[in-house]
DNA sequence: GCAAAAGTGTTTCAGTTACACCCATGA
DNA sequence: TCATGGGTGTAACTGAAACACTTTTGC
């Protein structure tokens, strides 16, 4: 029962960074530098203060690794094998982050050797981090197909191929383009502009955005987008 | 960054216990035997051990609780506020827990003055546990519309007017008990028996299993069956 | 003029909802 | 015999899926 022994455990915080470039999604990963496990490829982490809440403590870590502010992050899972820390017995509450890359490319943080690797293209990772992404990646699947929150990995103005190929991405499938695109527009969160994105195709491809007052409106609601119940398997 | 400073936190397990006895969802609480806060009622607790990993720690707390083995169990939230356990900086990992309430009230636990509360009528409770309880609502809500674990809040047999009042409570709707049926039975999870519940009604209400071949094979699958976007509003 | 990607409509089908009456029984 | 809860069927509708051709333009 409480208020017996209490013992005292090294917590730490890892991020599972998402980023989507317009045409891949990606995950940052930091070469580690320092022993044990040192040079390998690791998601970027830190301990918790005793001053300061494990939300605050992710944020404060993030913003270390990637300069921004304001990044869409959620708790994920708490990791708490007895030994998957090798040196110390740690657990580690796992966040997600989701990030637009050419937003934060101009800050790339050098210090920490950060790179980005397409997400079916991941090296293997120290300690349980690969445990960390495979879950990340169902919840990513799981919460983006109830609310809308992949506009976070996207920049301001977009394309629909772009947010498919996003999409595809994300659930490892190929959307047929016409019912996905009638689908999202039937939405009513997307405002067509008059401007097209020539860097994907001769034609181009029209640039659309967020209409941010509808979207915060139905932040709260379900966004029962895209997905047929294959995609959730396993979740 | 890593190994660098490493506090060390006391960590905590929650859980939150639902049980269902036929007619009512509810929850299992404790009134708290010591200082601070002694007598409030709280969800039960402990300390995870230095040579457990957290979900052991949370297995072994309910079975205190309960007496129970083999409860579903299932990592929630982690709450790390700063001062949300008053006496000492403590992250706490919240657990739910679904049990069949029948099969536990043999070995209620009366070292931890264990009582049932009606989920609509919960009192309110110590520390930010009231908050956990209403993460874990939403959790059960999220879940149980794509998966069949509410499976396990019934007994082994169960009529259908009680399988609907159990999802009636859950998502604190009435369900058309037509349609509901006819896509419950669709599931081909189900066996009907050859055996009626005389309790409820004069007619009686046919027993009815669950078939644990298909549902094993299904548990990876989503079980779409009850949910209307109204329902995980706000999840 | 052709290659490459963008954009658009229709039909079919399955699943969901709404809805109302009869049945069995114990008191 | 009547009050109570159990059990069942149909019609209308809505949303999802499948599917192929035309448009634009840089080369």
């Amino acid at each position: 029962m409480k208020n017996k022994a209490a013992p005292h455990i090294t917590v730490a915080i890892d991020c599972i960074v998402f980023g989507f470039d317009g045409s891949d999604l990606k995950l940052l990963l930091v070469k580690r530098g320092f022993n044990p496990e040192m040079n390998k490829w690791s998601l970027m982490g830190g301990f918790v203060n005793e001053d300061e809440s494990v939300d605050d403590a992710s944020t404060r870590i993030l913003n270390k690794l990637t300069g921004l502010h304001g990044v869409y992050l959620e708790q994920l899972h708490t990791f708490g094998a007895v030994k998957r820390d090798t040196t110390e017995r740690t657990i580690s509450i796992a966040y997600f982050a989701l990030i637009d890359i050419a937003k934060y490319k101009q800050q790339l943080s050098h210090d920490y050797h950060a790179e980005w690797f397409p997400i079916k293209n991941v090296p293997s990772l120290i300690f349980d981090h690969d445990a960390m992404v495979e879950e990340a990646k169902k919840r990513l699947q799981y919460k983006a197909a109830l609310h809308p929150i992949v506009f976070e990995l996207l920049p301001e103005k977009f394309t629909l191929p772009q947010i498919q190929s996003m999409y595809d991405a994300i659930y490892e499938v190929n959307f047929d383009k016409r019912n996905f695109s009638r689908k999202l527009l039937s939405t009513g969160l997307l405002i067509k502009l008059n401007e097209k994105d020539k860097a994907g195709s001769k034609k181009g491809a029209f640039y659309y955005m967020l209409d941010k007052e509808k979207y915060n409106e139905n932040l709260y609601k379900i966004f029962s987008l895209i997905i047929t119940p294959d995609h959730l398997q396993f979740l």
